[in-house]
DNA sequence: TTGTACGCGTTATCAC
DNA sequence: GTGATAACGCGTACAA
């Protein structure tokens, strides 16, 4: 069963391919409405699909748009991939997808993939900042792209992420309000910007009241449940705090875990308070107080950008502006 | 800056297009080393990539497969979803990533569009039955598919499913082990098949020790986690047993939560059993004990037989063996 | 062993 | 308003 072309739809109407061509793309200067008509009825009944192939040898798009993230089993980016897919998909566009698993060289790999594979545009959540690899190809590649949620704080290019220094200060604010004295914050790591930014809202917010967060105060959660689990264990088992700020809400099972087993209720004994507000977060008991970013609307945002760059050569900078969920996770002291 | 082309490898190369393209597709028989190097070389140096356009108007394939599930945000298909990718990456293939919601019109309209953008084949997770939509997209697209985890089990296509019954065998087992009597069945919807066979399951191990399952133990919680919160909060408040079955692992956190606001605790007062075991449980305090899909494994599988199905003609249908994964949520009586 | 020339299915340019 | 026809960049039969 061979696939029908345009000439099969030129003979069967009695026009020129150039006509159906004319139909195809919706020119419609010049054209009796009913030629139009009749080909439109040709294509439906034998219903007839392009070749993309052919099209796009000639038009040098191929509606297919590269969603580069470090990992879709990783409850944030769900979230964000199918806020791209409904706003590409309504644009026309599909989303090929790339795990890139926070590895430079895979990352970098798969961009050259999608350059290759002739994408129109490249949505990417890098590392937290982009790896020379990841740079060069990105320029030397000149597909148009969108940094979303890491990497892209740094002015240079389109992108877009939440504003996370106010959303640490939030947190902050929010443990003070309720009365909060001694309290830790549970950070990704020592060298992501993300996580550095949420501390350093964090440490305004005590600053304005004259609060010190000593140092053995901060604990490095690399992000995931499990070293969040480990390290809170071992800090609770010996400090003596009331609240503590997780930098993600993965962080924050781990510690409810560490809790559990300490015997400390939540929130009684201890308020936590998270940061993204994936939805995972509801399943939690108590439910999560936690600094919410839209991630959907992120991921829906970063698509828009990125077709507007592409249809309309647009450039942007978008930051989002993160807000406070309050749950049953946080307690006035 | 212009895209290379073939030519202009040959040109640079001192060679004519052709051998380009002899280099390029890898036919060792009959090539001087020499030539070999030489154009392998202009290639590198250049950064060379062949327009997938042109070659796919000659070769008919885009390297492209479709990725349909009923959405991406649901943390069991993440994990599927991943899968997929690694196996497919793993031959060169790419993923086109399509949330159908559940919806038999967008669904087939995503398949339509697949089929448009020529893709090599298509990984889908459908509707427990095929609509008629679908199922005639399928054929009439003729574009190779792989059923997985749902809309497979008729034998008739392709595909990929676990062994529901079993697994619900299992966890009747495991719960009449550990001494349960008075037991319910949290089941995702009266018409899924994935549901009605755990459920079946489960039914078998009650009756091979003579005990029953009354219909109002049998509890519609349409596989989320707030219907199942409600649900199983109004069951439990008025009937009285010691353990539950939910038919998946999202509906047992709505458990959980009924359960904490009845102040029942967990497992010591009620034991719960999921299935599929997806990362979400180990939030969960206490940690769930469920019947277990390998899920990305599931994927792979899936991947892999669609690419094999694309290259080599293979036909193939695979049930997964459930597992039980005994953690803290179960007790005995 | 290597090169020439045609065709893949479109769109775009230019006649008519 | 409509129809030829030349690209687009590659793979391949066939020729050399």
């Amino acid at each position: 069963m061979k696939r029908l072309t345009i000439k099969d739809i030129a003979a069967k109407s009695g026009v020129s391919i150039s006509t159906v061509s004319r139909v195809l793309n919706r020119k419609e200067e010049g054209m009796s409405q009913e030629t139009r008509e009749k080909v439109l009825q040709v294509i439906e009944e034998l219903n007839y699909q392009p070749n993309l192939f052919a099209r796009g040898l000639i038009t040098k798009q191929s509606k297919l748009l590269g969603l580069v993230v470090p990992n879709i089993q990783n409850p944030f980016f769900p979230e964000l991939c199918r806020g791209a897919e409904d706003e590409a998909n309504r644009h026309q566009y599909s989303l090929i997808i790339c795990n890139s698993d926070d590895n430079a060289a895979k990352e970098e790999s798969y961009l050259r993939l999608l350059n290759e594979k002739q994408v129109d545009g490249i949505l990417l959540s890098s590392g937290d900042n982009l790896s020379v690899l990841t740079e060069k190809q990105l320029e030397y590649g000149n597909t148009p792209f969108v940094l979303m949620d890491r990497g892209g704080n740094s002015g240079k290019y389109n992108s877009i992420f939440v504003d996370n220094e106010k959303g640490g200060y939030l947190a902050g604010r929010h443990l003070i309000e309720l009365g909060h004295r001694k309290v830790a914050c549970i950070i990704g790591s020592k060298n992501l910007r993300n996580s550095n930014e949420r501390l350093a809202g964090f440490r305004r917010a005590m600053m304005e009241v004259g609060m010190e967060l000593p140092d053995d105060h901060i604990i490095n959660g690399e992000f995931h449940i499990e070293p969040a689990y480990k390290q809170s264990k071992e800090f609770l088992e010996n400090k003596n705090v009331t609240a503590i700020f997780t930098c993600n809400d993965l962080m924050a099972c781990g510690v409810y875990q560490a809790a559990s087993e300490l015997g400390m209720k939540i929130p009684d004994d201890l308020s936590i308070i998270g940061f993204d507000d994936i939805p995972l977060v509801s399943a939690l008991i108590p439910k999560l107080t936690t600094i919410r970013q839209d991630i959907y609307n992120m991921g829906r945002r970063a698509a828009k950008m990125l077709i507007d760059h592409i249809e309309k050569g647009e450039n942007d900078i978008v930051i989002f502006e993160p807000s406070i969920i309050v749950r049953g996770s946080t307690k006035a002291i």
